[in-house]
RNA sequence: CGGGGCGUAGCGCAGCCUGGUAGCGCAUCUGGUUUGGGACCAGAGGGUCGCAAGUUCGAAUCUUGCCGCCCCGACCA
């Protein structure tokens, strides 16, 4: 992408009804803009990451087992009715009347509507297990939404849905998402941990929030030092057995405020281990049984010729908040430092003296050298001061950053900055593409 | 929903108390000089001061109502 073609509204001042530093980094950075209270539009570079992120938890979904869809955001009210949380949602949920009366609702997330998909379609103990998912804004009237995407009322969720026989084999499922979370999280560069959680209105025993430890969380946390630092699964048989890795971190104490046993944790956690912190919650995995299957009558015929309610759980991660997770983890004075699996662009190209004969030559052979290896390069050739290019390249974070000037280039030099580290390093033109095509900087 | 604050040009703000020509910085446009960390000079455009009603000869300014946004608390991916 070039930057002139781009559309890239970078602000220089920061906006000041931005509080928190990943808010005011994705406006400055031209990625998002309000529309309404907790209502974004999202920009070009915004996107880019937005889609970025929904395609690693996409990845370790299907790797996980679970199986895609897409559900519609509006829901008729009479499938709320039959959970009973219809009434029980309250104002949070959007109501929606049609023009022939009918009642509707944006969904605030979809426990009946899968409910209804599954029970439609499913007789029999042999059409499980079964786990589905789709990616899918949500729309709740948050009482006061805030920090920009963090907690807007229109969000984009990640959310998955478990059918099983019995609970011993939910549990299998609850662990696959378990382990599926770890890993999405790692991938994105953050280090989640879970935590022992409430059920809250979705109902259920079994529950774990993830949480990325930051400053700017929105909830208090407690936990054993050593979860932090626990390394994710990586590769792991998602078919075996993975009560060992769920155990080996639940072992651990941790816990959200409202689960928090002060006692509890003093008795278990050495106290040089003891870490309270703030954090953002950008997953939750629930097993509730037979809650909705129950009440919505999605019944399979077992081995023994008998109806028994399927065993569920939901599973949700927060895709557009972790954009201000990830920012919130990592950033600097200067912008935001994506981790490269987010990074909305590969690599920059700064052209310093666009309209220069030799410095559009090379801006234009280094760039498509990169595109070609996938990179997915930003180009600046605009003409645009150095000290504005660099600024904006470092404000919007990409990781590797190539300038090309008419001093270096009369020695046949660019120089490649690491974002992440400020580390600059001269080389010729042809190493700079090749170490970055190899990932030599990583 | 309770408490607090704000609404003036695209962004950041001043002016309001004490009513009388709507201003500054950045951004934008034109011309020129510049060009390795957010340039300089000269000129230009852009605002029914959130909306409505009231008080007044006269309202951005005072009063009332409404709307929107932000912050603090109880809830949530």
């Amino acid at each position: 992408m070039r930057l002139s073609r781009f559309f890239l509204p970078v602000l220089k001042e920061t906006p000041s009804d931005a509080q928190i530093v990943s808010h005011q980094l994705m406006l400055r950075a031209g990625m998002i803009r309000q529309e309404a209270a907790g209502i974004y539009a999202w920009l070009p570079l915004g996107l880019r990451v937005l889609r970025k992120i929904e395609k690693i938890v996409r990845e370790e979904q299907d790797r996980a087992g679970a199986v895609e869809l897409l559900m519609p955001t509006l829901q008729p009210a009479d499938l709320w009715r039959e959970s009973g949380r219809y009434d029980d949602y309250g104002k949070e949920m959007l109501r929606i009347v049609d023009r022939h009366e009918r009642d509707l609702l944006y969904g605030p997330t979809n426990e009946e509507m899968i409910t209804e998909i599954f029970r439609g379609y499913c007789r029999s103990y042999k059409d499980l297990p079964k786990i589905l998912y789709h990616i899918q804004w949500k729309f709740r009237d948050e009482i006061r939404p805030r920090f920009g995407v963090m907690r807007g009322r229109e969000f984009l969720m990640k959310d998955a849905y478990s059918f099983d026989l019995d609970y011993e084999s939910a549990v299998k499922a609850y662990n696959k998402m378990f382990v599926a979370y770890l890993n999405t999280f790692a991938r994105m560069g953050l280090k989640s941990v879970p935590m022992r959680a409430d059920t809250g209105p979705i109902g259920g025993k079994l529950s774990h929030e993830f949480i990325i430890l930051a400053e700017t969380g929105e909830s208090e946390v407690f936990c054993d030092s050593r979860l932090v630092d626990m390394p994710a699964p990586g590769e792991v048989d998602f078919d075996g057995d993975l009560q060992p890795l769920v155990d080996q971190r639940t072992a651990l104490y941790a816990a959200t405020e409202e689960m928090h046993d002060a006692a509890r944790f003093e008795s278990e956690v050495p106290e040089t281990r003891r870490l309270s912190a703030r954090g953002i919650e950008v997953g939750h995995i629930f097993n509730f049984g037979t809650k909705y299957s129950e009440p919505m009558k999605a019944l399979v015929t077992g081995p023994d010729g008998k109806d028994t309610p399927v065993h569920m759980g939901s599973y949700g991660v927060g895709v557009s908040r972790l954009l201000g997770a990830i920012i919130e983890a990592s950033h600097d004075e200067n912008g935001v430092i994506w981790p490269e699996a987010v990074a909305p662009f590969g690599a920059g190209v700064i052209n310093m003296r666009a309209g220069d004969e030799a410095c559009d030559a090379a801006s234009a052979d280094v760039y498509a050298k990169l595109d070609a290896a996938g990179l997915e390069p930003f180009l600046d050739d605009t003409n645009e001061r150095a000290g504005a290019k660099f600024a904006t390249m470092d404000l919007i974070g990409v990781p590797y950053q190539v300038v090309i000037g008419p001093r270096g280039l009369k020695e046949g030099k660019v120089e490649v900055k690491i974002r992440a580290s400020g580390e600059r390093h001269e080389l010729s033109l042809e190493d700079a593409v090749n170490r970055l095509v190899e990932g030599a900087f990583k």
